[in-house]
DNA sequence: AACCTGACGAAGA
DNA sequence: TTCTTCGCCAGGT
């Protein structure tokens, strides 16, 4: 049994529609818990095979992609320019073309109720 | 129950 | 503007 915090999380990150991106601060937002990006970073790395979540699509705030070594850095962005996603600098991505708009998230919200 | 940890983030130096 | 510090939340040990 999961918290609804962490439904919802799930909830929108599934929803992430290709060649879009969020942020983990905005996600957490979005879930109705403004301060809990730390506990998107956790759901991501503990839920993602059992929801199949696509995990690639979430960067920090600032556009980075967050992992921490280099391979799997380097696999994420492949997987994000595949999908269309424009980069700035190595692994810095272009946030203003590419940050999924918020006009959607009521339609997540409503699927949850 | 206490303490640690993390794919974060905003604020202050 | 770059680097450090500190707050956050829930699961793990």
């Amino acid at each position: 049994m999961v918290s609804e915090f962490t439904e919802d999380v799930i909830k929108l990150i599934q929803n992430i529609p290709e060649g879009k991106v969020l942020s983990y601060g905005l996600i957490a937002k979005l879930a109705g818990n403004p301060r809990a990006a730390r506990q998107v970073s956790w759901i991501l790395h503990s839920s993602t095979e059992k929801y199949k979540l696509p995990w690639h699509r979430v960067i920090n705030s600032e556009g980075n992609i967050a992992l921490r070594s280099e391979i799997d850095k380097q696999y994420q962005k492949d997987l994000l320019k595949k999908e269309g996603v424009k980069f700035l600098d190595e692994y810095r991505i272009d946030l203003k073309s590419s940050i999924w708009n918020i006009e959607s998230i009521d339609k997540i919200k409503v699927k949850k109720e």
